[in-house]
DNA sequence: GATATTTATGACCAGTTGGTAATTAATAAT
DNA sequence: ATTATTAATTACCAACTGGTCATAAATATC
């Protein structure tokens, strides 16, 4: 009876029986979509396949389990976000397909799993609220960034400083997630980013 | 041992030893900032001075205490904003105040209780749902007759539908109350209406 | 093959959950 | 004063919560 599947870094011991990222990703979209409070053990259990103990052996209590698929969801959505940043030569440019990308993502997987915790926990969780801070801030430097470059560039005509413009997207952004969560039909809310920025170019 | 406190309409029978806006007032205000599922039975029992029982008797089980709450806090904000949107004769410095007015409250109050709503139970609860449509359509429908108006009076100069620019601040609320509740610090954010506004203007 | 080590499983736990029912207290009507 | 009616209080409940522990299974090393 042979069940293993990682078989990179054979050690010693009984081998896991499972991968790692796979159960984070299925721990991710259960966390994601019911909430900290809204999801027991039991659903994890059921959407892993795994058993308590080994969820707590492999990846700590449900606290820091969340921690982990929070962490997991991070990385993921802004590799994919992030890379569409780059497709074309003008800032302006780029900044669309982005907003594009990330309203398109958000109304796949109905919300934003940092928006979510965001209202969930920040204000009673310091380890959520700082790990959310920093990429918020993260966030908004490279909005800024490409806004201040659409700027230089004449693509951009309004006059304000790119920080308070990046701050006004990462409203809308966080906005736009409670919204489309909130509402099945999303066909209004599909054009604000897009509006935005046409507010902009006069 | 006369505890009687309602001398209104007195029935028959034991009266009540509460008032029940009062009651009603310390609810909301748990759910505002817990969220439902971060709530329990014993939170309301502390936070109203009532027994479960006396809870059960006089609003119901715990999620039409909620729905109770939730309308409480809709009617009773309702109230609050809408009165500063008559203040002036323009429209323009109406939407202004009146934006203001929910970006002053939503500071003060951490929050809003309907984003938090929308995010944590709208997707799988059919009656808060339509609850905070309805509310929705209501408030969507109060800024685009302002902004039709400022429109037509050449406050605002942008091209675009009144309903479609009404979206955008809906959004942008949504986003200003989930931001709020996660960062301590608004400093940032308290502009961001009034930049949206101002890009309206040129 | 025996041993050490790691993992998977299932039994177990105390505390909490939302919810109910029986009892007692306070009032109005008779 | 008795009775009917409503409310407050208390005791109680089964189900579930997050979390632990002892045991069995699977592997590498010796």
């Amino acid at each position: 009876m042979e069940l293993n599947i990682s078989d990179q870094h054979r050690s010693v011991g009984r081998p896991r029986q499972f991968e790692e990222d796979r159960v984070l990703d299925a721990v991710m979209n259960i966390f994601w979509h019911q909430g900290y409070d809204g999801t027991s053990l039991k659903d994890l259990c059921v959407a892993t396949g795994l058993h308590k103990g080994s969820l707590y052996q492999a990846f700590g209590d449900k606290h820091q389990l969340f921690l982990k698929s929070l962490k997991y969801y991070m990385d993921q959505s802004f590799k994919d976000v992030a890379s569409s940043a780059y497709l074309h030569d003008s800032p302006m440019a780029n900044l669309r397909s982005l907003l594009k990308e990330i309203t398109t993502n958000c109304i796949a997987g109905e919300g934003c799993m940092v928006v979510n915790t965001l209202v969930e926990m920040a204000p009673h969780d310091p380890e959520v609220k700082q790990m959310i801070h920093q990429s918020y801030a993260m966030k908004q430097r490279f909005l800024t960034d490409l806004i201040d470059r659409a700027q230089r560039d004449g693509e951009i005509t309004i006059k304000q400083e790119p920080d308070r413009l990046a701050a006004v997207l990462m409203v809308a952004l966080a906005g736009l997630a409670a919204t489309i969560k909130g509402f099945s039909n999303t066909d209004h809310i599909s054009y604000v980013l897009e509006d935005i920025l046409n507010s902009w170019v006069q």
